[in-house]
DNA sequence: CACACGTGGAT
DNA sequence: TATCCAAGTGT
């Protein structure tokens, strides 16, 4: 089938089975590029149904670029707590500034500038050129890397074999409604050419799909083998002081949970449990530690992690050595207020489950 | 190119 | 329970 084919009938289906998102304009408006870009931004690796109440909540602190530019990062992170990736958010907040500052308050409409800014890769200038300012660009997620894969049967596996899926993109690219394509293959891609068990019998391209006509297409695409998780252990320190309030602190500006907020904690290695010498060596202060039972589990991208959990209380006759301890004080009904990732949420529920 | 970087839902 | 995976980017 020709390209331009191709892209019709996408585009057909498109407009048949389009879905109603908060960040999308209606058939026929113009998006506006702040809502396209913080959307972009939130759903790398994260899915809509997520995304979905931040996007709100953002769009109602920070109706546009220059608000959020003007947002303090603390708030800016504590409003995307438990989203993941915290360098996006980090990255979000330097983009507005640089948007506000170096272009008025304007996001550039083609995929050259936009790939300048911080935040912004391939992926995400294409779409927010192609979506925001109906710009021809090709745009290659994971959808439209899946779906290339099984239209052409492309059975070297990713990631070395992306740039060959770019140029296939690329030769079906509409030079218009460019906007609207680049939508329409990711929506197919996530309703329709899914991982598993694809419709193929809802598919616009059922009958030039070179997969399905060769029974391969749930096979593909084809990834090289990741890595086995390792698992780390540690031990967190739940300190409460003769106020009532737990010790925080906020975790360095880069690497893992990057500025956020986080319980006070041994170093996390791929060893035997931390046992009471972690108590004696990396808490906080000297205090009468007694074991929670139980631990915290959690799962990043690339380790598995089990947590610990030593705590302690100062009362009124404890003496000040509380106050030896670095770290943020918060009383334990305000914790909502600070940008607490989820892993330390558990961590939070489990020592208040144990008192 | 390989790896670091979160989380929650589906299977 | 274990594994996969989702509208990727930065280093």
């Amino acid at each position: 089938m020709e390209p331009a084919e191709l892209a019709r009938s996408m585009l057909g289906w498109y407009d048949k089975h389009r879905r109603v998102l908060p960040w999308r304009a209606l058939p026929g408006k113009t998006a506006d590029p702040y809502r396209v870009w913080l959307s972009e931004i939130m759903l790398q690796q994260t899915t809509v149904a997520t995304v979905g109440p931040y996007f709100e909540e953002f769009l109602r602190r920070w109706p546009t670029t220059t608000d959020l530019a003007a947002a303090d990062l603390d708030a800016v992170l504590h409003a995307w707590a438990g989203l993941g990736y915290y360098a996006r958010a980090r990255n979000l907040h330097k983009c507005a500034k640089t948007v506000a500052e170096q272009h008025g308050g304007v996001f550039p409409d083609n995929e050259e500038q936009l790939r300048q800014l911080p935040g912004i890769g391939a992926y995400t200038a294409a779409a927010v050129a192609a979506i925001a300012f109906d710009r021809r660009a090709t745009v290659l997620d994971g959808n439209v890397e899946r779906v290339m894969s099984r239209l052409f049967a492309v059975e070297e596996p990713l990631p070395s074999v992306k740039p060959k899926l770019r140029a296939l993109a690329d030769t079906i690219t509409p030079e218009r409604r460019p906007g609207d394509y680049a939508q329409a293959v990711m929506d197919l891609g996530a309703t329709v050419c899914i991982p598993r068990r694809p419709r193929c019998g809802q598919c616009p391209w059922h009958d030039a799909c070179a997969a399905r006509a060769a029974g391969i297409a749930e096979t593909l695409p084809r990834k090289a083998a990741k890595a086995e998780k390792p698992i780390r252990r540690g031990m967190a320190f739940w300190l409460i002081n003769p106020e009532g309030s737990v010790l925080l602190r906020r975790r360095p500006e880069s690497g893992l949970l990057g500025g956020m907020i986080e319980v006070p904690s041994s170093d996390w290695l791929e060893r035997a449990a931390p046992g009471l010498g972690a108590v004696q060596e990396q808490a906080p202060v000297e205090a009468a530690w007694r074991m929670l039972p139980g631990q915290v589990r959690h799962t990043f991208t690339h380790f598995h992690l089990e947590l610990g959990l030593a705590a302690a209380r100062f009362g009124p006759k404890d003496g000040d050595g509380w106050k030896r301890a670095e770290g943020i004080w918060v009383p334990v009904d305000r914790l909502s207020e600070h940008a607490i990732p989820t892993v330390m949420r558990k961590v939070v529920r489990h020592a208040l489950g144990s008192v």
